[in-house]
RNA sequence: CGGGGUGUAGCUCAGCUUGGUAGAGCGCUUGCUUCGGGAGCAAGAGGCCGCAGGUUCAAAUCCUGUCACCCCGACCA
């Protein structure tokens, strides 16, 4: 099968596997209930066998996330929320230190506000909830039983935000009069609503939680500039704290957000080498500023129209951490935005060495404490819960904590810790003196944050491809409902990777493209030098290579 | 909105064809033995079988209706 893993060393735990995930998996109800052994993964299936089930598994065995009962939507757990704390925490400081303030805007978005963009209605009307009453009064409901039913209908219905371009427009409208009004850089943290036909957990709800920045500028040159920046600090972010790598280009028209004049994204490629859309970035020109009247006189006393953007990241970068990182045991969290950095776990069998093993511990979780990493201190969880060991240490595992340190009376004894990092196999474990430890437990992280990036950079750049033909992309890809192509019948893994081609861009090549290879182009990359070739479709002239891959 | 499927214990499901009053595994509780890597044995708690009608002496099972959810297609951060 085509699936590539990172390279990694992990060797000899999952040559057994198969035929346990078969069983699990499998529907024939008389398969035998015989005790297995021990699973070699903690997670069932694996990314080769099936690699959306494999996503599901990790982030319910990881405890980020689960399905709620409101139809598309999640509940995000603790500890998924936690990680989602650490990204708002860290994007904040980013947004704030280039200059913006936040604010907050109404959920709800008058109907007529929402209409004043024409390409903007027409890209999200599909997917819009729409609020039309205010009031539930005792009824006979459709079912015929007696319950309460909307009442009060709304003189003018709203629409719950899916993005907040016109609503906060109609309040930039207001705030800016002058030249020196501008620029406005605001920021908000919200919630929005995509009423979406197919959801996964993190990457496509119902609900999801964003930041959106909109900005309003005196002239179209600052407004780009505004654009690319915050497209590079969504680059710095996932590269630097999410370790993950991203490709920084333009949407060509047709995946362009409905109104911008250009957007920018920053795209990942997952372990199934499909691409993600982690951030996107519009200059949005004057479009919006004409739909909510954004106005302003320069210092000549000439009204002119703002320049705007608006830029955004959402909880499904999450999901891009997990489907970059997390392995056939489950999740791993880069230390830079993990809730933990350190679980320290408690060998206190023998009640006669129990309570200074656990003040040992204890000693050790406070000095830890005391040291400061990536912007907080060394973040630290003492698991003395009354459950067996081996259970405590696989959960953990499966949550993806960077390290694992085991403190038993022997160790104790030595003045030792017995650690583990994530990033390694479980079983590749090291005693280290504990006051060693304290000393590089930073070091160790940030080892493991820059390893985490290489192996996914290295995997990436293992499966992009530099295409020259139309018959080498055909065949990069593969048909989209080619068996082969698709890998088994969860679809463990897609054909092809990144590939890089030049591109005139033509809507009607990608409708084509998107119709008979479920392949799209990601992007066109503004970084490297211009590099003048022929598109691979048309036989016009190209000035630099598009980026094409099959996506979520 | 088209095509398919499923609703039974906290979770995953069996039982339904051939009606007879509720099952398994996991999880949970308790006890004993274990314990430096996902333990074993024993006992126990937990379900008016999605909902509403109908057939029948008797319905999880058959019939009708209804609701919900899932999967596959056209959209998306």
């Amino acid at each position: 099968m085509p699936f590539v893993l990172p390279s990694r060393s992990c060797a000899g735990t999952h040559s057994t596997n198969t035929k346990r995930s078969e069983n699990t998996m499998s529907n024939d109800k008389n398969a035998p209930s015989q005790k297995q052994a021990a699973p070699t993964s903690a997670i069932t299936p694996t990314r080769a066998e099936n690699y959306p089930e494999w996503y599901q598994q990790v982030v319910r065995a990881a405890e980020l996330a689960e399905n709620s009962d409101v139809r598309g939507c999640m509940v995000i757990k603790p500890w998924g929320y936690a990680v989602w704390e650490n990204v708002q925490r860290v994007l904040d400081k980013m947004f704030k230190d280039t200059g913006h303030k936040n604010a907050y805007f109404p959920l709800f978005i008058p109907l007529s506000y929402f209409e004043k963009e024409a390409e903007h209605v027409e890209g999200f009307a599909k997917e819009c909830a729409v609020v039309t009453h205010h009031r539930l009064a005792p009824g006979i409901k459709a079912d015929g039983k007696p319950g309460l039913i909307p009442a009060g209908e709304l003189q003018e219905p709203l629409v719950v935000r899916p993005t907040s371009e016109t609503i906060i427009g109609a309040s930039f409208s207001k705030w800016v009069q002058s030249y020196r009004d501008l620029p406005l850089l605001i920021n908000q943290w919200a919630n929005v609503v995509r009423w979406e036909m197919r959801t996964r957990l993190f990457l496509r709800t119902t609900e999801f939680l964003w930041q959106e920045g909109h900005t309003a500028h005196a002239n179209s040159d600052e407004a780009m500039v505004e654009t690319l920046k915050m497209l590079e600090v969504y680059a710095d972010f996932a590269e630097n704290w999410m370790a993950m790598p991203v490709i920084k280009g333009e949407k060509t028209e047709g995946e362009r957000f409905p109104g911008a004049v250009h957007t920018y994204c920053i795209e990942s490629m997952m372990q199934d080498r499909k691409a993600l859309q982690a951030g996107t970035s519009h200059f949005l020109g004057q479009n919006f500023a004409h739909a909510s009247d954004i106005k302003f006189s320069d210092a000549d006393g000439k009204v002119s129209f703002a320049w705007t953007t608006s830029w955004g990241v959402s909880t499904r970068l999450i999901g891009g951490m997990i489907m970059t990182h997390a392995d056939d045991d489950g999740m791993i969290l880069p230390p830079r935005l993990a809730p933990s950095h350190v679980v320290i776990i408690p060998v206190t069998h023998k009640p006669e060495t129990a309570q200074a093993v656990l003040d040992f511990c204890n000693k050790l979780a406070a000095d830890l404490r005391g040291i400061a990493y990536a912007g907080r201190h060394v973040e630290v969880e003492v698991d003395a819960r009354d459950i067996r060991g081996g259970d405590k240490a696989w959960q953990w595992i499966k949550k993806g904590i960077p390290l694992r340190v085991e403190v038993g009376p022997r160790d104790m004894e030595q003045d030792s810790v017995f650690m583990a990092r994530r990033d390694r196999g479980h079983k590749d474990k090291q005693s280290l003196k504990r006051d060693d430890f304290v000393a590089t437990v930073t070091t160790i992280l940030e080892d493991m944050q820059s390893s985490m990036f290489a192996r996914a950079k290295a995997h990436r750049d293992e499966n992009t491809k530099r295409v020259d033909s139309r018959a080498e992309f055909d065949a990069f890809f593969g048909a989209k409902n080619d068996a082969e192509s698709e890998d088994g019948p969860g679809g463990g893994a897609v054909k092809g990777g990144f590939a890089l081609a030049h591109y005139a861009p033509d809507p009607k090549v990608e409708d084509e493209l998107k119709t008979r290879l479920a392949v799209t182009c990601r992007c066109i990359p503004v970084e490297g030098a211009d590099e003048p070739g022929i598109c691979i479709f048309s036989g016009k002239p190209s000035t630099r290579r598009a980026v094409f891959a099959k996506s979520y």
